[in-house]
DNA sequence: ACGTTATGTAAGCATAGACTTACACCATGG
DNA sequence: CCATGGTGTAAGTCTATGCTTACATAACGT
């Protein structure tokens, strides 16, 4: 028998680096070139783990969204129950550590991808479930329930943090207001 | 003496369409020569009208923008005196007609290049200005009055209108549910 | 030890895309 | 009517980039 497969733990290993630089580049310009270079390899051992460029952004949308779930759960389990406004202090102060707008905005570039936009999708309703049930629950809901009224808040909420990501990218929003924005308005927003 | 310089009527001419393709496309798809070919015109027509694709990319963001704020300003005009409120329910049902946010994201995603970048954070911070006016006048206070709770509203305004074209674009946002975001959640910021 | 097969290196290919050049044409004002 | 210079067409250059191939090397199990 020859040696095993690794490819798994290779992809484990790379895909951060990966995801990193599409968040920071883009889709066009993370090219697989530079994707190589700041994995440390060359391009066609990228081409041995994902088939193409196109998987590779789509690992890495996973990839971060996973990322980002994790810390919020992992938050939400250790800090008591304090539940949708801990997580909108948490975030206003660590306003997308982990690329998570940065690649949905390189990603709504590439929506006519219908691969990239499908995943794209899907990744973004799971977050948007996610932030639902803390809404919810903070109103006293079930999951799931809430009606109209959640979801708007839902979406609402969704859009502080991503305004607020583009604020800073622009350098108009300062530090100051903008770590205000979350929680003030998020609470506002919370409680309807 | 020989013809007349036309430039600047072509520029006119050809710069709306050169802005949708940049809105539609994003800026490394929207290729020179798709830009030309939806001119109908070559591309070193193109060239002879702005230096480089860059400055076409800068201009289509101004002209995005200044359409966008006629439109609202012709709105307020007409529409006797219902401001701010009046402005939201425009937007939730013309979401983004004039490309502004598809613009924006193209935008961001070059934010590594400076010139880019400046362009659209003054566009942008001229749009904030004008929002800014509209949500202090709604409270009562002076065109730069109403302090820092002012400029939260107003960003978090823009996030909902920033949501709504994601929420849109990915077919996550049920267009029933859309069309409420913006009156529903902005009355509630607009009043604080 | 040995054959099998993953892993790494280096070079190459084909295409696309930003930008240029050469040139024909024609509207204008004297 | 004619010279000047703006307008349009066609082709070309050069680089970047997605992706592949050929080959050397180094593990792993038997």
């Amino acid at each position: 028998m020859p040696r095993p497969d690794r490819s798994e733990e290779r992809r484990a290993e790379l895909l951060p680096v990966v995801a990193e630089a599409f968040a920071e580049l883009g889709y066009r310009r993370a090219s697989t070139a530079e994707l190589a270079d700041r994995c440390g390899v060359r391009v066609n051992i990228l081409y041995r783990l994902w088939p193409d460029k196109q998987a590779m952004f789509i690992a890495a949308i996973r990839h971060v969204f996973d990322r980002s779930l994790e810390t919020w759960e992992a938050l939400l389990a250790d800090g008591g129950d304090a539940g949708a406004p801990e997580l909108l202090r948490y975030e206003a102060k660590h306003l997308g550590e982990h690329g998570f707008y940065r690649i949905l905005f390189a990603g709504l570039g590439e929506t006519d991808d219908p691969e990239i936009k499908a995943a794209l999708a899907e990744t973004y309703a799971d977050f948007l479930a996610f932030i639902r049930t803390q809404v919810a629950a903070h109103r006293g809901a079930p999951p799931r329930g809430g009606g109209a009224a959640v979801d708007l808040a839902v979406w609402a909420i969704l859009g502080l943090g991503t305004i607020a990501n583009v604020g800073r990218e622009l350098g108009l929003l300062p530090p100051r207001l903008r770590e205000r924005l979350l929680p003030e308005m998020g609470d506002l927003l919370l409680d309807g």
